[in-house]
RNA sequence: GGAGAAGUACUCAAGUGGCUGAAGAGGCGCCCCUGCUAAGGGUGUAGGUCGCGUAAGCGGCGCGAGGGUUCAAAUCCCUCCUUCUCCGCCA
């Protein structure tokens, strides 16, 4: 561990890394929400987003902010302009041994003056950027309008519930008695929210995540990645974590980087501030990765279990695609994720997020919701979403028509496929026996050693 | 961590203050020649973004990033990032 250890501590590392992406509207990618489209469009952009229940009186300065930076781009270019043109016949009066201090003097002042203007533009722009990305995105038209959980839409139901003729314990309880999950150790080890796997319960889930990694890449089709574990502060704002929701987010101390939150921040930011050809698309990745959230505002809830962990594997599903196909992706996306719950034989339904629920960046969101016995309800195993072109104008993501085209954003979709710690609970809980042993399901049994029960 | 070197357009690469938005080559487009061989000649092309404009177009920015010096910077100065080589350390 030398390596990482060491390198955590060390805090000797500059704050910001790589700021570039703070000041950058006018070098490519990074614009957002479409300036031009929201000028245009403000009230009925500003109508749709009031259908997500978000304070938006910080909209209201895009306006003044908008045109004050395209007066100040005006005069300085003019300014500009000017200059290179009086500095290209300096060199040329002096050739001709004539005076050119009149000359020079005059753009000395006209430097000082874009100077000035140059400050004012850059703070306008700072202001731009920051309300900007601090908009959400906008609900697609075939979103429910709701406030809360309690108005999304339940898509569909699938896999029937089993009754047990005993009590249902939950998935703690079984796996503590089977001793394959130890919570008690791993805070004392690390702390709250934290678990030890252990003998049948370490190899259930590496089990897992190797069948959902096969059936997504070799069924799937989708090009199999395993991504860096920490990303930089550009990438969690390409993908819309940052600025707004850093206290979620675990950041490493003296570095910019944070552990990532999901394997959507690096494998999405994968192709950042490039320009794919149109045969490229879509581009369909799974990526194995351990997630880390600090679940801040939570306290209190889900507390015992596997359901809300500091740390958790997640299988996920990204895909780039072209415009006018993302929501067929989406759905095919989702159903990639459903399949691993009906090979598994877990009974889930799925819901479409309304508007009031569907977080700060998808344009539409699917929730797919296992059965859970001893709760006696659905919970969150898988969320499926398509971002439309709101990560690819925050992270650059393009791509051509043509050779000769023109750029044009791609949308970004991801869903996970699915969580490997919540999908542990629902399995231990719906294939639990009332001697207090777990059946293994049958797909996983190739992975589990031939292992067919838990005891 | 120490010591060096480098980062220029799709690729390779020239370029130490003004005539360089950037030579040259490859690639790519078109034309010609030849016609048994991944051959030869000619010619054209140069990304992206921002602002103004219905548009054609005009202008700004742009030579890893940010800042500075200067009338003027790829070219000088500072900081940072990345890559490569050597040494050290390490899963």
């Amino acid at each position: 561990m030398g390596g990482i250890a060491g390198s955590i501590n060390k805090s000797s590392r500059p704050f910001y890394r790589d700021e570039s992406f703070l000041f950058s509207i006018n070098k490519g990618g990074y614009t957002m929400l479409d300036m031009k489209y929201l000028r245009q469009n403000f009230v009925e952009v500003k109508g749709k987003l009031k259908k997500r229940g978000e304070n938006l009186s910080d909209l209201d300065a895009f306006g003044d902010l908008d045109s004050k930076r395209r007066e100040l781009i005006q005069e300085t270019e003019e300014l500009k302009a000017k200059r290179n043109e009086v500095s290209k016949e300096i060199p040329q009066l002096k050739k001709a041994k004539e005076n050119a201090d009149h000359k020079i003097k005059e753009m000395r002042e006209v430097g000082d003056r874009i100077k000035t203007l140059d400050a004012e533009l850059k703070e306008v722009e700072e202001k731009l950027e920051t309300l900007l990305l601090s908009i959400p995105n906008i609900p697609h038209e075939s979103v429910p309008v709701g406030e809360d959980e309690g108005d999304n839409v339940e898509a569909r139901q699938v896999g029937e519930i089993q009754e047990f003729d005993f009590e249902a314990k939950p998935h703690w309880d079984i796996a503590v008695d089977l001793n394959i999950l130890d919570f008690e150790r791993a805070s004392k080890v690390t702390g709250s929210r934290f678990v030890f796997y252990k003998g049948l319960g370490a190899r259930l889930e590496r089990a897992l995540l190797n069948f959902m990694m096969d059936l997504h890449a070799d069924e799937h089709g989708y090009q199999e990645m395993l991504p860096p574990q920490m990303v930089n502060r550009t990438a969690m704002t390409g993908t819309g974590q940052l600025p707004k929701f850093e206290e979620d987010a675990f950041k490493i101390e003296g570095w910019d980087y944070f552990l990532i939150p999901t394997a959507e921040v690096p494998v999405t930011n994968f192709h950042r501030e490039e320009i794919l050809s149109v045969e490229d698309l879509p581009q369909k990745f799974v990526a194995f990765s351990t997630n880390f959230r600090s679940e801040a505002g939570s306290a209190g809830r889900d507390t015992r279990g596997l359901i809300r962990q500091h740390q958790f594997n997640k299988v996920e599903l990204v895909q780039l695609a072209k415009p006018e196909e993302s929501y067929d992706v989406l759905e095919e996306l989702t159903g990639h994720a459903e399949k691993v719950l009906q090979l598994l034989k877990l009974p889930y339904r799925v819901m479409s997020m309304c508007t009031g629920d569907l977080g700060f960046t998808a344009a539409k969101k699917y929730d797919i919701e296992v059965w859970i016995p001893s709760q006696e309800t659905y919970r969150e195993i898988s969320s499926c979403s398509n971002f439309e072109d709101f990560q690819a104008r925050r992270a650059g993501i393009r791509f051509r028509r043509e050779e000769k085209g023109k750029p044009e954003f791609v949308h970004t979709l991801n869903g996970s496929g699915l969580a490997i710690g919540r999908t542990v609970a629902a399995i231990l809980e719906n294939y639990q026996q009332e001697d207090g042993s777990v059946i293994v399901p049958e797909v996983l049994r190739p992975y589990m050693g031939g292992e067919e029960v838990i005891q």
